[in-house]
DNA sequence: TAACATCTACTACGAAACGTCGTAGATGGC
DNA sequence: GCCATCTACGACGTTTCGTAGTAGATGTTA
């Protein structure tokens, strides 16, 4: 339901539909819909173009993922415990990613 | 609604409802209810006590938050961006919660 | 300007989840 | 046997989601 972010620019209802067809036969007003229930939650932002509505996602989906991992921390009680679980859970290569991606954070620090 | 995890041993609807008594009027059936469907999901287990059943959180809210972590990266499409974005995200103090777990997990992996 | 295609707004409907609760029946103590 | 207690099951309103139809606005074209 959210190929949205498969496309690289805002897309119209209908350009949505037409690239859902070949996977899924859905009614042209079923993706409307979505994609208006998406924009009244902020997932995706909306602007005119003519009489249509052109859409595209508000963040990229690795954005809306670690949105979901925050509100999932956030909901933890005892963080440093919930962060010790997480990283206990995670596989030695995601490991390996959240170290770079937390060294990149210290030379960001430094530098601005 | 979950404040089973408040409590430190596997409690009796009843126990429950008592002790919610102070914050919210529920119907006793109504505790029950709630505790039963968290059981049908995997969220607490029950053992008999009597005619009664006895409910106890299944995991610690800090592994459920850490759960619904790994859910959410899962989703992200590239891991990489995502912790990158996740760890952007996070306060000074949970990145270094963050890194201490994973000096943590170093040492665990090479003792054990 | 009238006819037509296109697009939106609004409404709808069934299924699932959730918060709330009641009734009926099983169980156990006195 | 009677009474309190506890469960099983069903129920109802609300929200979310996937799906779609209808009505009406708008732009195009002859």
């Amino acid at each position: 339901m959210e190929q949205l972010w498969a496309a690289p620019t805002a897309l119209t209802v209908r350009e949505v539909h037409e690239q859902l067809a070949g996977t899924r036969e859905l009614a042209y007003t079923t993706v409307m819909t979505v994609l208006d229930r998406l924009a009244k939650k902020k997932l995706t932002e909306r602007e005119r173009d003519g009489k249509a509505w052109r859409y595209r996602a508000a963040a990229p989906r690795e954005e809306l993922a670690a949105d979901l991992m925050r509100d999932a921390l956030d909901r933890a009680g005892d963080r440093r415990e919930a962060l010790v679980r997480f990283v206990g859970q995670v596989s030695d290569e995601e490991a390996a990613l959240l170290r770079e991606a937390l060294s990149r954070l210290d030379s960001q620090e430094q530098t601005g």
